[in-house]
RNA sequence: GCCAGCGUAGCUCAGAUGGUAGAGCAUCUGAUUUGUAAUCAGAGGGUCGUGGGUUCGAUCCCCUCCGCUGGCUCCA
């Protein structure tokens, strides 16, 4: 063994040390600040903790707060600070994992009684007095039989499972003071003092392993950052998007309700509301129709016959709401839209020359959602498709898709979302046997999507083995104004239900043919995506899509004539526009009305009805001054006719 | 569905370690006629989520159910 190692650092300088040298030690003669700020280092490519000494000449990365892998490392290392705590607090307590996930880390454990509230705090104010102990995370190894002997004397049935599924012969450990020992790979960073802004957030459960045959662990999760500013700063996007919340907005804005009398995850639309979901449904449906598509309206409950030609009986029962007994037959509540469609494509025979026949419709569908997920607007148990089914020639599924995605886009465009990608999912190749379909209809899909994809440049990343069974997809994935992901249009292939239904069409030589299936939903769910618009524009919506365009606050009640004009010539413009006729002081009508997140408010006294004016205020850039009625219609009527994204 | 927490006036919330409840906003009435984010006064409004149990007595303690919230699982 050679007494020295050369380590070359990422500039190309080479760094030589005495053996049983760190990382660290190398950090250490670089500068102190570096010390400090080193999380962990990257040794020939791989990542280990600082204070590992090297065994052979290397190259050496050190990982510093900048990193993203560092923040990963540092979660991790808090997460097991938390469960040091909640041992040391709570004696006998077993524990699961503990990984850091976006934004924080979490620990599973179990123990008898589940913990409160009350007890986060404890164990937060624990974990500090432990951070304050400056204790190392220390790294052992240990041989597979003795450390799973070890693990069943400490009462960690747990771990013993991780490390019997996991673990080579040779497995590493990590202690944080004379109790806490974890079974993990690391690495870790050096010592707790290392740990600077955490707060634990919640407690939830969660089944050992996310299977629900097995035991019920009590999850604590919690967020961790470098700095202190860090931390408040991801509380403050907590809080922020707490104020957007749209279960929030929506009461506050009087858009929709859910009413307990009528049962969970069925949505109400007020007025305003309805006004907003309107404009989203106007859209689409012009959309439709100027994109080729045709639109169709089909039953909401069907035979239960149908539902087994589909398959849906079979593969979807669990979802689906339960029969409803009628004279001749039971009938099913849709769950999805496709056998509807299917069914005016059969209705009639079709010529190579009709295809492709694109039918779409914003169908209601009712689907079972377990009650512990319903949530809002993003998870219910009815809601509205924007929907369609394109029937058409292998030659032709590439343009439909590039159409599809075309399409997509636009809707995204349209509502002010800048930052979106795509995920294509295909299938195993037919390695399990799960996926229907043949490998020739596969690869002709597969195909198509990829190319689709390259033609309207959207950036993709491929998911494999992600695909459904009936065939693969592209999913469209966007971040709103938070920087929170959505997943929004989906356009999937199906191969089997043209064959469950038997559909064809004569091809140009005169034999029947089987079209090829094209599902896809743009908004996905007009409910849930009204909810995502409503998080987005924080509940001021742009004026085209407010439910209340203008407003006219008389200052007192003498002007409420020459008000009612003004929203006469505003209404002519076809535009949706309030008086406030109350009497109270503009100040009062102004603080309703910006709450209300109007976008445009028009103020009317002596002086505009004498110059046939309005004094023109926006919920954004306050007062704007006196101008001309006829002016003013006419700029909100373009923002409008623009879809303007702000006023 | 499971685990935990929660459910008090239309809304946001207070409250009593068991003796049938209160504020602000909103609503209604009256006064005020107002110039860019809350004018003043008065009044009405609650079987304290539901059903049961314990108790002399329950909104409070116990159980059931319903709903909501955070997760798990699942997904548009």
């Amino acid at each position: 063994m050679s007494s020295t190692y050369s380590i070359t650092l990422p500039d190309g300088s080479i760094k030589v040390v005495s053996a049983g040298s760190t990382s660290l030690d190398v950090a250490r003669s670089i500068g102190q600040r570096l010390a400090d700020d080193a999380v962990a280092a990257k040794v020939n490519g791989e990542l280990i903790d600082l204070t590992r000494p090297f065994d052979s000449d290397s190259t050496l990365e050190l990982l510093t707060s900048k990193s993203p892998e560092a923040l990963e490392i540092y979660r991790h290392s808090t997460a097991h600070l938390l469960a040091a705590a909640v041992l040391e607090l709570y004696p006998g307590t077993k524990l699961g994992i503990g990984p850091p996930i976006k934004d924080g880390f979490y620990y599973d454990f179990d123990r008898p009684s589940p913990f409160t509230p009350d007890d986060l705090e404890k164990i937060e104010q624990r974990m500090r007095e432990i951070r304050d102990r400056d204790l190392p995370y220390e790294r052992r190894l240990v041989a597979k039989p003795e450390g799973l002997k070890k693990y069943e004397e400490l009462g960690e049935p747990m771990k013993c499972e991780l490390i019997s599924e996991r673990a080579g012969d040779i497995f590493s450990e990590y202690t944080l003071g004379p109790q806490f020992i974890d079974f993990c790979r690391g690495p870790h960073v050096p010592s707790t003092k290392r740990i600077k802004a955490f707060k634990l957030l919640s407690i939830a459960g969660a089944y050992w392993k996310g299977d629900e045959k097995r035991q019920q662990l009590q999850r604590i999760y919690g967020t961790a950052w470098f700095s202190q500013k860090d931390l408040d700063e991801h509380l403050h996007k907590l809080e922020e998007a707490k104020r957007r919340d749209h279960r929030l907005l929506g009461k506050q804005l009087d858009l929709i309700s859910i009413q307990e009398l009528a049962g969970p995850g069925l949505i109400f639309f007020h007025p305003k509301g309805a006004l907003v979901r309107k404009m989203l449904e106007d859209w689409m449906r012009e959309q439709y129709l100027r994109r080729g598509y045709s639109l169709v309206n089909t039953p909401h409950v069907m035979r239960e016959s149908l539902w087994e030609v589909s398959g849906h009986l079979s593969h979807y029962a669990d979802n689906m709401y339960a029969a409803i007994e009628l004279d001749d037959a039971r009938y099913r509540l849709k769950p999805m839209n496709c056998p509807g469609h299917i069914l005016i494509y059969r209705d009639k025979q079709h010529s190579y020359r009709d295809l492709p026949v694109r039918l779409g419709e914003l169908g209601t569908v009712y689907r079972y959602e377990r009650s512990g997920t319903l949530h809002g607007l993003f998870r219910v148990r009815g809601f509205t498709q924007d929907d369609a089914h394109i029937f058409c020639r292998p030659d032709q599924i590439e343009d439909e898709i590039v159409n599809c995605l075309e399409f997509a886009v636009d809707v995204l465009k349209t509502y002010g979302f800048h930052r979106y990608k795509a995920e294509i999912s295909v299938w195993d190749g037919g390695k399990s046997g799960k996926y229907d379909g043949t490998p020739e209809q596969w690869a002709l899909a597969e195909k198509a999507l990829h190319r689709a994809v390259e033609r309207v440049g959207l950036e993709a990343t491929v998911m494999a083995d992600e695909a459904a069974f009936y065939g693969p997809k592209i999913d469209v994935k966007l971040l709103d104004a938070l920087d929170r992901p959505w997943q929004l249009s989906t356009v999937q292939f199906d191969f089997t239900l043209p064959r469950r239904f038997e559909l064809e069409y004569t091809g140009e030589d005169g034999a029947k043919h089987q079209p090829l299936m094209v599902h896809r939903a743009l908004y996905g769910s007009v409910e849930r995506f009204f909810g995502i618009l409503l998080e987005h524009y924080a509940g001021a919506f742009p004026t085209w899509l407010a439910p209340v365009q203008a407003i006219v606050l008389p200052i007192a009640d003498r002007h409420l004539d020459y008000a009612k004009t003004v929203q006469t010539q505003l209404e002519a413009a076809g535009l949706r526009v309030e008086i406030d006729a109350r009497s109270e002081k503009v100040n009062y009508k102004i603080r309703e009305a910006q709450l209300q997140k109007i976008p445009f408010m028009l103020v009317v006294g002596d002086r505009e009805a004498a110059d046939g004016k309005v004094a023109v205020r926006t919920r954004k850039g306050g007062d704007l001054g006196a101008r001309a009625v006829a002016e003013v219609v006419a700029d909100i009527a373009k923002l409008v006719a623009d879809k303007a994204p702000t006023e």
